[in-house]
DNA sequence: AATTATCTTGCAACATAGTTGCAAAATAAT
DNA sequence: ATTATTTTGCAACTATGTTGCAAGATAATT
């Protein structure tokens, strides 16, 4: 398996394991969130429901990966770019959802409006999910 | 019981049962969102789970609650501002959950904010949640 | 107001999602 | 190579959500 993986999980100080490396490959070698039963069921693989819930949770708390809520109430996970260490995510970008081929993707280049709130309201994170039709699928 | 809560239902032609007053009373006297297990366990009352499922759906169909995702995967259920009929919603404001108080509520009067797409991309659906501190839990 | 038709409720049974404890296996440290 | 630590996978469990159906409640009809 490719030695990128094996670095990102020293790197973060989790063992190196199968089924995190092979679980980590999928999110590298995939555009889009994955969901947990994107995971467990993926083609040619079956990884126990545990181990995927105990992986996926890991990755989030070293900052590999981020949650993205989604409407229909189902988690997804995402790859964090570069800087989220040690659970402290910076992933203040929007998340898009296509209705169409039902990806969900991180729009990392397009930030977060400024938001107005009521008065002596503070924020701490803003959350956006833009639901429509992506390039792609626009065009078929 | 109150005659604007039979009211609404007569309006959305639903059935005036008990259930359904008793549910719908809960979020007419009650500032912010409202889960699932917040009404199956309001205090004095023991509400079927199986009805307050179907009462929610009900509800969210007709245009008199609609939902807000949350980042903990647990939907959230809010009284819809007069003009949602038939499953057509309009609720284009911002969500503010405060990590103090836990309290969700609707920002109706904060209109989401314009936001940028990549190239060719169309946005059907924006959901904003603001996660911070509300004007109350500052002052204390 | 009584009867009939329609809708809603609540139970049982089931399906899916997520968690915990623990022994065996794998990985890391010595 | 041996020991210590971590991770895995199974079983058992809790929570969450759905469906079918008979009994009960509400609405419509006469």
């Amino acid at each position: 398996m490719d030695n990128r993986i094996s670095d990102i999980l020293r790197r973060n100080r989790l063992s190196v394991t199968e089924s995190r490396q092979k679980i980590l490959n999928l999110f590298l070698s995939n555009t889009g969130a994955l969901a947990h039963a994107d995971i467990e069921h993926k083609a040619g693989e079956r990884f126990d429901r545990v181990t995927v819930y105990r992986t996926l949770q890991a990755f989030v708390e070293k900052g590999i990966l981020h949650t993205i809520p989604t409407a229909d109430n189902s988690i997804k996970y995402a790859l964090c770019k570069n800087d989220c260490f040690e659970g402290h995510h910076h992933d203040n970008h929007i998340h898009f959802v296509c209705s169409k081929c039902g990806k969900t993707e991180c729009l990392d280049d397009f930030i977060i409006p400024a938001v107005k709130l009521p008065k002596n309201y503070i924020a701490n994170n803003i959350e956006i999910v833009v639901n429509g039709v992506c390039n792609n699928c626009r065009k078929n």
